[in-house]
DNA sequence: GTCTATATTGGGATAGAC
DNA sequence: GTCTATCCCAATATAGAC
């Protein structure tokens, strides 16, 4: 598979157009779920899944706790589907990212959105082996192909920028995707955060910095 | 202050002896709050603070769940011992590093060590921001003293490895500390093992080599 | 569909017998 | 000090009125 294919990200059109436009009950309905998700996407970035309760996801929104299960069948649902959409911001800068630029170089951009996403708030932690939430996701279709198309899309650079001799011939791609998928939830960056010495920035490229280049010198 | 001095970590002696030994039933009683804390050590490293019950400690060390409360007031304060009995494994492993090794040899002896620690399931997690662990454990003094202890050492020899060019001069020890601190809860080790294609030896080779090489090519 | 009020479960902590 | 049985609160989920 090329890397333009799997590069091509972006949602198909609905197969059927919709008959008429959604009534106002109906966009009400719409943005109140999106309220929802935003709720729910700055609690799994503060919190964790397993310390968010339903209702301060309810409190925030400034709804009542059962109308959150109009919308979602239950909080491991609520959860993934935040999941899944944050997959797709993360697909739609990886689409975004120029075929000429050096693949290293879409490595450490899509990296650094992730870090700055993480530092804003809007990043929910990815699911480690320990937290309850990851059942929920693997079992979640919508999510898995997400995380399948982003994975290919990362393995390709991965594998471009050890052919071109940026990134280091002896380690395992999985190795490097692996580290790249964890810097997004690193403590360092929360540490680096609590001692007030860094704007964001630096604190970005402080991580890529270190991710990229390591501790030792060069 | 001197590395030497900050290296001296082991406790001082009690200042008055005990008159006599302990009684079997004591004996008994400090045996039973070993295997507490071995059975914490174990859930804290495999399933965190959040998701280990108070149910599951008593019964892998098979006694009732009131008995854990005469040995320990909390939960918090069970999770709090344990984790001060890991930073004194730590402070033993530190000040066992030969003074005449480089400095950046002993900050990657002690860094293989979390990590074998990390894949034995015998290294609790490091508290991130968001565990409900956090608070409980900088309110409780003994565990509090011991991090100072050991962030005393990392930091000589960080600032050592720096003088002698082995660190990079341009980074902030903090940055290298926090990073080093991370790498012990990093869940990149976890993904790896569940490839199954390498061996834990490997893993934290490969742990070890990002941390400090980076994954650009040198 | 949204709310108030409630069922239910899980889990931290304790009373009281031995 | 250890157990059985229990309390109690928090949090997920739902029943039923409007």
């Amino acid at each position: 598979m090329s890397a333009s294919a799997l590069l091509s990200v972006t949602q198909p059109a609905p197969a059927i157009a919709p008959a008429r436009r959604p009534s106002f009950r109906e966009q009400q309905f719409a943005a109140r779920e999106q309220a929802i998700l935003t709720a729910v996407n700055r609690l799994l970035a503060t919190k964790g899944y397993d310390l968010m309760t339903m209702d301060e996801v309810a409190g925030e929104v400034g709804i009542a706790k059962p109308s959150l299960y109009k919308h979602f069948v239950s909080k491991e649902q609520l959860a993934a589907v935040a999941m899944e959409k944050l997959l797709d911001r993360m697909l739609d800068v990886i689409s975004a990212q120029p075929l000429t630029q050096a693949p290293i170089d879409s490595l450490k951009q899509v990296l650094r959105w992730a870090l700055k996403a993480h530092l804003d708030g809007s990043m929910p932690l990815l699911p480690s082996t320990r937290s309850s939430l990851r059942a929920a996701l693997v079992n979640h279709a919508p999510y898995f192909e997400r995380l399948v198309k982003m994975t290919e899309a990362m393995g390709t650079w991965i594998e471009a920028a050890k052919a071109d001799g940026s990134v280091s011939g002896t380690l395992p791609s999985e190795v490097v995707m692996y580290t790249l998928f964890a810097r997004a939830c690193d403590p360092t960056l929360e540490f680096l955060r609590e001692t007030g010495q860094y704007t964001d920035e630096q604190i970005v490229e402080l991580m890529v910095t270190t991710c990229f280049g390591g501790l030792a010198s060069r």
